[in-house]
DNA sequence: CAGCGCCCCTGCCCGC
DNA sequence: TGCGGGCAGGGGCGCT
């Protein structure tokens, strides 16, 4: 499910249940995720206050007042709020109580996620340490996109989603953001002009924005958390559209695979 | 260092 | 209906 909107939605809906509580209870029923979940979250995490929450990249960071709870989605993670008793389905991994009976429900079927306890400084982690702007960080921009790239011969799609480059574009924004700049995404990165890359970031921000807006991308079974899908799939130009006519000009969608990832282009409108 | 592949894991869809 | 193969929204790591 989680892209960047993904994120960016499920830690906005949960925000209001859970900041200034106290933890109650931390229940691990399945430590094997991407990393170890800690043997010692619940000693970490029992008696203490959640002060708030943020995002960095595709990670969530809830800060307490001697660390952070740190939880990436993976792809197929999702962080929710169920009320207190409700039995836990398959692959419910973690879940996280509160006081007032809130409780926090960490489930993830293929396990990339993770759930991790940072008692230093969260920038300093090393997840975390070599990780480029967020796409709404002023210093993303074309300018940007355009002194990185001088002599790489990485394709522009990968290098977009380089998370060194900037974090948050995954594989349907990627795909989306080059379709609206009009660039071939196996172009290489050090091959196109200031111009052009003042488009893509550009186009970038817009389409993340635009995805959060509409509540994330609802793939298969992605929903915030008032049990909304993302609507944004209604919006998508290219992904997941190989074949179909291109919604610009009605040629047949190219799809292709680049680093593994499904990639899908208009052969006329992105050169 | 850059640039690839690989791999972690389950679920689902497709073709036979 | 059952089974094998391929694919999926991420991303760290190890090899060349």
């Amino acid at each position: 499910m989680p892209e960047l909107p993904e994120v960016v939605v499920t830690l906005k809906g949960l925000i209001p249940h859970i900041t200034g509580k106290r933890v109650s209870k931390v229940v691990v029923r399945e430590p094997r995720l991407r990393w170890p979940v800690p043997g010692d979250l619940s000693e970490q995490l029992c008696g203490k206050v959640l002060i708030d929450g943020r995002q960095r990249a595709k990670y969530l960071l809830f800060r307490f007042d001697h660390g952070h709870l740190m939880i990436h989605l993976g792809m197929s993670g999702n962080l929710r709020i169920v009320q207190a008793g409700t039995p836990p389905a398959k692959h419910d991994h973690v879940d996280i109580s509160f006081e007032d009976g809130v409780q926090l429900r960490f489930t993830d079927p293929r396990r990339f996620g993770s759930v991790l306890w940072l008692s230093g400084k969260p920038e300093q982690h090393k997840l975390l340490i070599h990780l480029g702007p967020e796409p709404f960080d002023p210093v993303f921009d074309g300018n940007y996109l355009y002194r990185l790239s001088r002599g790489k011969t990485v394709s522009v799609k990968q290098f977009l989603m380089d998370n060194k480059i900037v974090v948050g574009v995954g594989n349907i924004y990627a795909n989306e953001s080059l379709f609206l700049s009009g660039i071939r995404p196996k172009k290489a990165a050090g091959r196109i002009s200031r111009k052009i890359y003042e488009a893509l970031s550009e186009n970038a921000k817009t389409v993340l924005k635009r995805a959060i807006e509409q509540g994330g991308t609802t793939l298969k079974d992605f929903v915030g958390n008032e049990g909304k899908p993302g609507y944004f799939k209604q919006e998508l130009y290219v992904y997941g559209r190989g074949g179909m006519p291109c919604l610009r000009c009605k040629t047949p969608l190219k799809e292709i695979r680049l680093g593994q990832r499904s990639t899908v282009y208009c052969v006329l409108c992105q050169k």
